[in-house]
DNA sequence: GTCTATAGGTGGATAGAC
DNA sequence: GTCTATCCACCTATAGAC
């Protein structure tokens, strides 16, 4: 009848996805995500197979936070808005979750353990998917010059996480506020947007 | 007079740069560097400060390594070849240098361990005054639109680095080789400075 | 399910002999 | 300058009592 009211797992799986939004990856164990949920580590072992198989779901949740804000761009009525707010929430989850997009997007074989561990994260297929389909209306609708719709989304991909990635590193020094840099943010998208149109 | 030809310190630079090189930072440890380099750990205390101290002349030499790739594009005649060698060459230094590149430009806040140690390093302004004079060229030349020559850079920065990091991440699964990945960086350069022509 | 206790490993850094 | 020996911190993971 499980008569606990929260759940010492998900406790756990909060306490985890806190420690590493404020840690990242390198200072993420499982010692200390045991202290914080107030019990011992090994205590853990009880609801996970270890260490990476709870940073494994800290990921998967990563995901859907994610991909919660990729469908509202699904929201719009056209190709173009669709793409564009595509974008929007691209950088809005970045500013708003920096830690996640870290380990989602900016996680390399030098910080990552090894492979990622159950199924999940790694950003799968379906996450490119879903721009190059969004790439694929807009060349339909004639918003964008005709081509390999893939090459294009990865095109665009690649200019809006080079725009946040260089932001979350903190290389853009004259950046400013977040607010500051959603402008620019927009700014840059139109100047590679206008050399993507027919 | 120094009698040994080699000199330990030398020995200890060379064997910490090939162990992150190898193994990125997560791994990097003074203990397995002298361990390579045949002393016992204390040793290493008698050339550098400590791990952070050694780890700073690492991205140092680091640092001097990508401004030899950078410098070569200045033997170029005009703005735009000097322009476009800068792509090519940053494309080439990221390719062959990829441990030092993530050091370099995709260390964040969860990677590194707190601050860039000594004075080096960090990627510092010079780095990036380098591209805005390149582009300030290429707008005086005409071969650019007129603009504010550091956010045109910035933006041009973002792209390569985004297209750079993704492909060193992994997340392109379809670039295929490095040959195949360059020609991608080509037209995708191409395509963004279609959009900042005037 | 949770605990204490423990085994066995990493790492950074220092003291003192040579 | 280099060593051995050591200390201390931290970690993952397991065993067995409650």
């Amino acid at each position: 009848m499980k008569a606990e009211r929260d759940g010492t797992k998900a406790r756990l799986l909060a306490e985890a996805r806190d420690l590493y939004l404020e840690e990242g990856f390198a200072r993420f164990s499982l010692r200390e995500v045991a202290r914080r949920a107030g019990v011992s580590p090994a205590a853990v072992y009880r609801h996970y197979d270890g260490k990476e198989a709870l940073f494994g779901e800290v990921c998967a949740a990563g995901l859907q936070v994610f991909y919660g804000y990729l469908v509202r761009s699904l929201a719009e009525a056209t190709p173009q808005a669709r793409l564009a707010a595509s974008a929007r929430h691209y950088l809005s989850f970045a500013l708003e979750h920096p830690a996640d997009y870290r380990v989602l997007f900016m996680g390399g074989a030098a910080d990552a353990p090894t492979a990622p561990p159950s199924g999940e994260a790694r950003v799968p297929e379906p996450t490119f998917q879903f721009l190059v389909d969004r790439v694929r209306e807009c060349m339909q609708a004639g918003a964008l010059r005709e081509g390999d719709p893939e090459e294009t989304a990865a095109i665009i991909w690649a200019h809006v996480h080079g725009l946040v990635s260089l932001r979350l590193t903190g290389h853009f020094v004259r950046a400013g506020t977040d607010a500051q840099f959603a402008r620019f943010y927009e700014r840059a998208a139109d100047q590679l947007v206008a050399g993507l149109r027919p």
